[in-house]
RNA sequence: GCUCAUGUAGCUCAGUCGGUAGAGCGCAUCCUUGGUAAGGAUGAGGUCAACGGUUCAAAUCCGUUCAUGAGCUCCA
């Protein structure tokens, strides 16, 4: 057998016997404690696990703990563990479907007859531990797809045949490890004793391929870490996100609520919630004012036919709630604003010289959700949109998308999202338009983008049938992403509205159409806001910004009157002047998350001043009415230019 | 819609083996007038999600429905 040449990242290298496992180079090439941090390799890009033989000369770059690929292969392997365990405490009746690594950790889905229960969760870990204990190695073997049919056709791992025979491929590789063998393509740890921290965190079902025809699977979610202090965090981040779940807030803070008495998926505006509501949309009319957009409302109902012309009844019916008489005419309620937005447009005539024409409204719609789907204000059945149309001719197309995507991100922003993923989707297979058409559009999107300096990934295939699109998710405080913006060319309702303007020609032209959503839906954005502030909104959005808080009954009168000033200088202002404690009032001032808290007593009431405490607990000096009215009002401006 | 879990006072939750309900917070009244995260006392408040069944007896057991949660799926 000849020798070949292996070298880590290009430096150092060794010679050795052709067919050696990727682990001896390593262990050869790299120090004990660099070895005992690496889980696999990449070989040539791909990642292979270090019982990979050799069979040529190789660069080997090392995938250590600390990366994401270590801690993917870790979770991956965590999975196979868990199935391990699980076989082992509820036996091989219990059939194995995938297991792979997610994002925050991995899950394997079991089709088992008897529910998993919390306390089946601890015998599982208890087994898992004595697995990883063991430090047993997780070896690959390569066998013939038909070999491996038949093994696991023998165990009734009825799945795995499934899955291998729609592979199609000649051979498959297995991972085993201890006593339990898996399809697998790998890679894994080097032995089960890399797991060093893990926990399992709940299970729900799941259908088999996530088709609902299939069957119901139990899946077991978990997570694993290479030390005990990061699951600790990230334990620790999942109970921050529990902190800050906007129904949790929305209830405490007296936001919204949802009953069921009035059904599921309605939000109702508790007057805080509605205070900071109306702000936000006021803030989003301005803005849009400045930029040249117009506004426009438009009914909740209109007749059935609009539908039938919009085509949303043949490509959107399922989503829309059936239709009500009135006189005999069908109507039915709106599940999106743009047909109205085009009765107006096509309520006259248009020339070239009058676009593009940008119109907006924040337009209450209704959308049916499958009851499993609902969840707070970021999944419900009536939302309002902060929606908008804009009609150009084809050249000006570039430029809209480009003024579109710098109001946006300026709004977003403000509202303290500054960072993003945005994501290009074009031409799906079924699609309507010209491919011309659809070209020169999407070319569009592309420019508007690079000449804003945006990086965006490409969907392939992702457009809406009517037009390519752009989509931005946002990125909280906690990393999480939501998909709230949306920018969508259409070609298809200027044709179906028979839309037109005249041109310079004299000639009757169609308009481009661009539908656009910002915060996408305000019930949407309003649950993201709660959960990025965690319910500590900054001021100029804040329902309340001050508290007035005084120490005795004698300061009442002057309480009253100051209250009455702020008021009318445009505060949002509250006052507590109950027979309490200061001490208790602060408390409450403060869970409520107030910006502000106005301490009188009798000296602010013989100076005519106020003292501030700040939610963060900190104290300002006393200071006058007027100024403290100017403090405010500007930072809420610097707020809301930021 | 599907799987599993849950549903008790305005809120957060106890309630054992089936014997017709309990705490804390909040609320009301009274005492207390207290300068930076909970002063004290008394009191009101419940068809135990709804409907049906088993039982001498159901918050508790069974069934159905509704809602909520974790997911699957879908999307703003």
């Amino acid at each position: 057998m000849s020798d070949i040449k292996v070298s880590i990242n290009n430096g150092e290298s060794t010679i050795l016997p052709a067919g050696s496992l990727a682990k001896t180079a390593v262990a050869e090439l790299l120090s004990n404690k660099q070895r005992k941090r690496t889980v696999a390799v990449f070989i040539n890009g791909e990642v292979v696990d270090l019982c990979t033989p050799l069979t040529e000369d190789s660069v080997l770059t090392p995938i250590q703990t600390g990366s994401a690929e270590a801690l993917s292969v870790l979770r991956h392997s965590t999975a196979h563990i868990m199935a391990e365990a699980v076989r082992d405490v509820f036996g091989t009746e219990v059939k194995v479907a995938i297991g792979p690594s997610i994002e925050d950790g991995f899950y394997y889905d079991f089709d088992r007859k008897e529910p998993f229960t919390p306390e089946d969760f601890e015998k599982i870990e208890a087994r898992m531990t004595e697995i990883i204990r063991k430090a047993v190695p997780f070896t690959r073997s390569k066998v013939s797809s038909e070999s491996a049919i038949e093994r696991f056709s023998a165990e009734g791992e009825k799945y795995k045949v499934e899955l291998i025979k729609d592979l199609g491929v000649p051979t498959v590789s297995l991972y085993e490890q201890g006593s339990f063998s898996d399809l697998c393509r790998g890679p894994h740890l080097p032995d089960t004793s890399f797991v060093k921290a893990f926990k399992l965190l709940r299970v729900a079902g799941a259908y088999w391929r996530g088709d609902e025809k299939n069957d119901m699977l139990q899946r077991i979610y978990g997570t694993a870490f290479f030390d005990k202090k990061a699951l600790k965090k990230h334990l620790n981040a999942l109970e921050e996100a529990k902190k800050r779940d906007h129904r949790k807030l929305g209830k405490e803070l007296e936001l919204f609520t949802i009953q069921d008495e009035i059904g599921p998926g309605l939000i109702m505006w508790q007057p805080k919630g509605a205070l900071l509501r109306k702000l936000i949309e006021d803030y989003w009319k301005d803005a849009h004012y400045q930029n040249d957009y117009e506004l426009l409302y438009t009914p909740h109902i209109a007749r059935q036919d609009l539908w039938k012309t919009s085509g949303h009844l043949d490509f959107y019916g399922e989503n829309m709630y059936s239709s009500m008489d009135i006189d005999d005419v069908q109507y039915q309620l709106k599940p999106m604003n743009c047909p109205f937005h085009i009765g107006i447009y096509n309520s006259r005539r248009w020339s070239y010289r009058e676009m593009p024409i940008r119109w907006c409204e924040l337009g209450t719609v209704y959308r049916y959700e499958r009851a499993g789907a609902l969840h707070g204000l970021l999944r419900v059945r009536g939302f309002t949109q902060d929606d908008a149309h804009i009609f150009c001719m084809p050249e000006q197309l570039e430029d809209e998308i480009f003024n579109i995507l710098d109001l946006n991100l300026q709004i977003l922003k403000t509202f303290g999202f500054d960072k993003y993923e945005i994501y290009l989707s074009t031409r799906p297979d079924k699609y309507v338009g010209s491919d011309e058409h659809w070209e020169q559009s999407t070319e569009a999107l592309k420019l508007a983008l690079e000449k804003k300096g945006l990086a965006y990934t490409i969907d392939p295939g992702e457009g809406v049938f009517y037009g390519p699109k752009i989509d931005i998710k946002i990125k909280d405080m906690l990393g999480r992403s939501w998909q709230c913006s949306t920018i969508q060319v259409d070609f298809n309702l200027p044709e179906r509205f028979e839309m037109t303007y005249t041109g310079k020609d004299n000639q009757d032209h169609q308009p481009i159409m661009i539908h656009r959503a910002l915060m996408g839906s305000l019930e949407r954005f309003i649950g993201v806001l709660i959960e990025h502030y965690a319910g500590v909104f900054p001021l100029w959005f804040a329902p309340v910004q001050a508290r007035i808080l005084n120490i005795t009954d004698s300061q009442i009168d002057y309480c009253n009157e100051i209250y009455a000033a702020f008021r009318k200088a445009g505060i949002r202002i509250e006052k507590d002047l109950r027979n309490e404690k200061l001490n208790y009032k602060i408390r409450e001032a403060q869970m409520a998350k107030i910006p502000y808290m106005l301490i009188i007593g009798d000296k602010e009431k013989d100076s005519h001043t106020v003292t501030l405490r700040l939610r963060n607990g900190d104290n300002i000096a006393d200071m006058s009415i007027d100024d403290f009215i100017e403090k405010i009002k500007q930072e809420c401006e610097d707020g809301k230019n930021s």
